[in-house]
DNA sequence: AAACGACTTTGACCCAGATCAAGCGCGAAA
DNA sequence: TTTCGCGCTTGATCTGGGTCAAAGTCGTTT
């Protein structure tokens, strides 16, 4: 399951990319010295599956690049998207000894792991570490709480536009663009886990996605790469109070 | 908006009924003599606003005896209850200034509140507040995952199974009775309340409530006390497998 | 005891989104 | 260069749950 170990590893926690908003944001070198003894990285394909719900979990970790999904399944096959993974987020959950969800990557993936028993002894003694994980946590309960207004009250277009809003607020942050202008980026999302993550059937998603289209909302070029020319425009389609609080 | 001091408040936290399962449920008498002094109790009646979202919060507190509910309000008035509160509880976030959810009391309500600035301090400096907050937090967001899978994929009908097998089982672990057999509870919200949690209208609510009472599912006594004959049957209405893990 | 009001039930009708069913676009394999 | 297959789009039709409307229940006020 696991590749070879990935290139783009960062060698210490010094150059790694998200070392100041993981788990371990808060450590000192001290802390970080610690951390990287139980520390090791696993790479991922895109499409892989990274952990199946219930099964036996010896780790915790982070998304250090590329995009996982965590999503619940009905005996019946309906399945539902519970989050999206993000680099830096957490992955896991201390004093849980099996998987409630499972992770799936959707692009290819590498993850800072820890040894499960040594990453818990290590919260129990460094504050930093729970603090920081408490925070991130807390964040995490918001986006889904934001989320389950998404689901219960919203129409299929305002769902579109939600979950296209939350993207490209991301990649607009992430490179330091204008919030209400011109945003550009990639999908990192079939139609069929938009699908999944909106509680909709992927004909609608697909219906929907063509209506912003006509609508001017969004430009597609090929299916994946989305051009917002006006993020405000697009924020009201989602339904939200001007540049309201949605996920982080 | 505030009660006279209610009169089953707690003398001390020795005998407080909430003690195990609250924030403080890993202090010790030194840190809830602490704990003690920047404490206060409020009582809301039933129906009363406790707090609106985007006001500012000089507290955090837990929620003593009663129900309460989060929701979530969109301009336009449709509304999403994102949190159920029962006793032990915890309203309010660490950290933040402003409310980010209307807290509403469902039933008459006693909260425990501690003023916000100290509390934060004293969660910097006692880790057992912030592992037990952790600890409760975790457990929030994999209920409201659990609720994503409810508005995000089942029918009406699942929905409501869902949502009283959540209540049954709830006052089931409260009264020991056997969480299988016949068990008999008092539905703590309206119509209306089950719809804002549930994603539905209170019409559908209603006819769903009545199609599970016509089936045999469960039988009614007025509006509000309901009989479940076979807890079994009412999980598999609710499309979950077997006993599976619902919201704690 | 009558009137009121909050909550609930039930009926008739409608529509957003699901379902079923072709077909398209495009990159990878042959 | 053709063929395959996966992801996507689009059309036709169906239906679960929403909307609108009326009436029932029950506890409280007058």
């Amino acid at each position: 399951m696991t590749l070879e170990l990935p290139i783009n590893a960062p060698r210490d926690c010094g150059d790694c990319q998200i070392r100041h908003r993981a788990v371990c944001a808060r450590c000192n070198t001290d802390e970080l010295e610690r951390l990287d003894q139980i520390k090791y990285y696993r790479s991922f394909e895109a499409g892989q599956t990274v952990i199946w719900s219930g099964d036996q979990m010896d780790f915790v970790g982070s998304v250090v690049t590329g995009i996982a999904t965590l999503t619940q399944t009905m005996e019946d096959g309906r399945t539902q998207m519970v989050g999206l993974l993000l680099p830096s987020d957490f992955v896991g959950r201390p004093g849980r000894e099996a998987a409630a969800y499972d992770v799936v990557a959707t692009t290819d993936l590498v993850m800072c792991c820890f040894r499960k028993k040594p990453f818990e002894q290590m919260m129990e003694q460094t504050p930093h570490i729970a603090q920081r994980l408490l925070e991130m946590t807390l964040d995490e309960l918001d986006a889904a709480r934001e989320w389950m207004l998404v689901l219960g009250r919203k129409t299929a277009r305002e769902k579109i536009a939600s979950l296209l809003s939350i993207i490209a607020r991301r990649d607009a942050t992430l490179k330091l663009a204008d919030p209400h202008g011109r945003i550009v980026f990639d999908l990192p999302l079939t139609r069929e886990a938009m699908a999944d993550y909106l509680g909709l059937t992927l004909e609608t998603v697909s219906r929907q996605m063509s209506a912003l289209k006509r609508d001017g909302i969004i430009e597609l070029e090929g299916k994946r790469h989305v051009t917002v020319p006006s993020m405000t425009r697009l924020l009201d389609e989602a339904g939200d109070d001007a540049d309201g609080g949605m996920m982080a």
